[in-house]
DNA sequence: TAAAGTAGTTTATTTTATAAACCAAACATT
DNA sequence: AATGTTTGGTTTATAAAATAAACTACTTTA
């Protein structure tokens, strides 16, 4: 039997935040918009689940004065991106 | 910007049944259903998108008297599975 | 012949993703 | 100084998808 996909990071736009925390550690909300062609309602509702789920932190601060959403992927993050990498290998290396 | 993931192979369950079909390339509905755990509903359903895609084939016959589905990967499907996974180790290989 | 099992399909429900609408503040224009 | 536009979001409504539950048709077994 074929394990398990994390249903919270097989998703498209969730996997592109993780997958782009990953490699960078901190990005904020105008760069994921960029680097995922998200709209910004769709990456808002996406950014609060993976911070719900504790697998991102979110700081909300300003740069300058206007309002500046941080984000950062958590350790409990990392470990999950793993584990769905090696599910996922499961599926597509044969 | 990370590219596109294939919406009709980014699910679990249809992922599943293209990732045995490709190394099969043959599964009638009873082995499909002990590979991915799925229930015979969803099987049934996700079968049917897949055909209508033409990302396989579906032979419905008898053996004995039981009736027997059986499903087999098309070369559009197999092209589709490659697309998606280049696609995907955008998001998994840094 | 009644009950239970097999191989599915159809339909209804729940969940999820997405888009559209909105808000508050900043900046730029006349 | 009002008016419109852009930025950086959030909230809410809608569409699409996954899933489960119910059903069908037939077979096997007791």
């Amino acid at each position: 039997m074929l394990p398990v996909l994390n249903p919270l990071l097989h998703s498209e736009l969730r996997l592109a935040i993780i997958s782009t925390l990953i490699s960078l550690e901190q990005a904020d909300f105008v760069y994921l918009r960029k680097q995922t062609g998200a709209t910004a309602g769709n990456l808002s509702v996406q950014i609060d689940k993976l911070q719900k789920a504790g697998y991102i932190a979110v700081e909300k601060s300003f740069r300058g004065k206007m309002p500046c959403t941080i984000c950062r992927i958590t350790q409990e993050g990392v470990d999950a991106f793993e584990q769905y990498v090696e599910a996922l290998k499961e599926y597509i290396v044969k």
